[in-house]
DNA sequence: GCGAATAGGTTGGCTGCCAATACATACACT
DNA sequence: AGTGTATGTATTGGCAGCCAACCTATTCGC
């Protein structure tokens, strides 16, 4: 997988590992490579940013939790953060039916159709 | 469709229309046109750079027409153009299987799993 | 004490697509 | 003849956005 593949995706892989629940940092680069089957691996500087920023569009809310010893930024989704979760999903679907249907079309090329 | 969500995608669609046989720049945006159900519009600022490299990349040959009374630079896919056509299928498949693994999980999400 | 693992964070730089722009020719219409 | 529209090729600047590299701090094993 070539490295910057996930561009203009990230937010939404970032809302979707948060809909189960709240998840730190750490948790969330561990929950996008397991759910991906080890193919994404991102880097902290993809992902604080991008946190960030989410969390200023009011999509994410974050809090510090004092997890036992270590302190932990724990990310949480909002309701409109799950709603444009939700408008990701149908914008990932149309995107990978048109290049879908460009890079293997329905009909077949044979020569000089 | 967000403006750049070719992005790194556009060698595959390129080559994915110009397998059924040679094309020039205008008609190869109107077949990822077409073909994505009208949904990619391709700009000549994209399209001719990419097209340019691809054939010093030797993945394309280039020749020009004189198609009726317009001079017309077709494109036509090589054979390494061809396999790597083949490679850009399966990168397109395996990073659709990665992003949509994360974004809709086999394991729906319950209240904290 | 020292290294590794866990955790959070910032910055510079580069890739690569797009918008804007330019130019040329053919054709229809007035 | 002039004007607008469609067809066609081509270049340039700009910028979004991800990544590599780097830094800090704490805990735990040896």
């Amino acid at each position: 997988m070539k490295a910057d593949a996930v561009r203009g995706h990230l937010d939404g892989l970032l809302l979707a590992v948060l809909e189960s629940g709240p998840l730190h940092g750490y948790a969330i680069i561990a929950a996008v490579q397991r759910r991906s089957g080890g193919v994404l691996e991102l880097r902290t500087g993809t992902i604080y940013p991008a946190l960030n920023r989410l969390e200023r569009l009011g999509l994410l809310s974050s809090s510090w939790q004092s997890a036992g010893d270590r302190r932990r930024r724990c990310y949480e989704l909002t309701d409109a953060g799950r709603r444009t979760l939700a408008g990701e999903r149908s914008a990932w679907s149309e995107f990978t039916t048109a290049i879908g249907s460009v890079l293997n079309p329905v009909v077949p090329p044979g020569p000089v159709t």
